[in-house]
DNA sequence: TGTACATCAGTGAACGCGCGTTCACTGATGTAC
DNA sequence: TGTACATCAGTGAACGCGCGTTCACTGATGTAC
């Protein structure tokens, strides 16, 4: 995930480093990456578009060619960051295969991986606070990413026979929630997170066995 | 929660508002107060020193008499609401009484009671960003509260035989982590959450059956 | 192919602001005698 | 009971800093003709 400016003119393949000229040719990308960085290691509070745009190598007022202000950013990270995280998550799931019970415990572990390895787009998605009905986009990327969780819920749904089964929907929320109350409080990738006497990943996979069992579901033998 | 200033001399039960000359008489609690109400209306970020000493009605420096710097206010807003927390959340078990099913499921609700009711000692305690290593009165504090999710998994357990029996800590992590989840995701007291077509409350109800039915608990026949 | 021009994406200087922090200070409190 | 004094908890003025934002500007790009 390492970024850098284009240059223009020959280096074509944005291999390397130092700025061009006048013009910068992807600031926009640039200052999302330069607020990822600065959230990664300083928190969703401590970023702002003064030093988004000096470590992007550009003058204070150049930002606000592409962002209304500091929050238009945060919500444009958030909304790559859902993007990116329902890819990964979608990657994961592999349409059920090889079974949808194994496929959604790979989704519980990509979702902890993201947590982990994207602190601060997980950061952004999460605990930025940014208001979600300012941001239609940044909703509807979420609701995305929510959505393919509710489709894997359902295809363990299907499963059962109609007269046990569950809400789909709801099954997502529980698994959404165990999910991220994991992420949150013992896999981010920050500092100064709880540790824990197991793999989180190893945590979460046994919480969804156990809630798939009370909800009767076969889960191949790799409960009791 | 209100809070007021403490008068000197004949205002002893400190009804009443403004201040009365030089020495404060409650300052320390009083800056933990405004922190509250600051973090409550603008999130963990939108705090600063200054203005908790301006809404406490002193000058700038004043903080200074009580907490090394910001992030110390912070960090003991924090570890006073694990003290709450715990508190409330015991009371709500209480012992185990009528029975430990049943109590788990008012733990549980009280653990998003105070979520919503108290988002700004929630947001302190969980979102603020505070390192534990720097705080040790802090974890301490954590500590305890996630003692008493432990005792009360242990409780229900114990109605299991010994060769059925699952990790108490286990169980106890897989609470939390779903009960923190719902809460941050859907129950926050704060503006901007996600909307849900259930109350988070009877959510996590119905998760901590299912899940307490996959570990074949008697849940007093509320299942199936 | 060359030129004029509109548009775009930057500059850099400037501003007002609020924050964190320090400093010497002083009013209030409590205690020794 | 009174007085001197140490200590405590505040004042208020001052500082340097970085942020957000604005402004007139200018270099680069692309396009009509």
């Amino acid at each position: 995930m390492s970024w850098s400016r284009k240059r223009r003119g020959g280096a074509e393949s944005e291999g390397g480093g130092e700025r061009r000229g006048y013009h910068h040719g992807n600031l926009r990308e640039a200052l999302i990456q330069a607020a990822l960085e600065l959230i990664a290691s300083k928190g969703p509070a401590g970023f702002t578009f003064a030093e988004a745009a000096r470590s992007a190598g550009v003058s204070p007022a150049a930002p606000y060619r592409h962002f209304r202000d500091r929050d238009a950013l945060m919500a444009d990270v958030a909304t790559q960051g859902f993007e990116r995280f329902e890819s990964f998550l979608r990657h994961a799931w592999a349409d059920g295969r090889p079974d949808s019970f194994t496929a959604l415990c790979n989704l519980g572990r990509a979702y902890l991986a993201f947590a982990r390895t994207e602190p601060a787009y997980y950061a952004a998605m999460f605990e930025a606070g940014v208001p979600l009905d300012d941001h239609p986009a940044l909703r509807e990327a979420g609701d995305r990413a929510f959505a393919l969780v509710r489709d894997a819920s359902a295809a363990l749904c299907e499963t059962l026979p109609k007269d046990r089964r569950p809400p789909a929907l709801m099954m997502a929320l529980h698994v959404w929630a165990l999910a991220h109350g994991i992420a949150s409080l013992f896999a981010r990738g920050d500092a100064g997170r709880r540790r824990l006497p197991m793999d989180p990943e190893d945590l979460l996979e046994a919480g969804v066995l156990i809630y798939l069992q009370g909800l009767g579901i076969d889960t191949g033998g790799k409960g009791s």
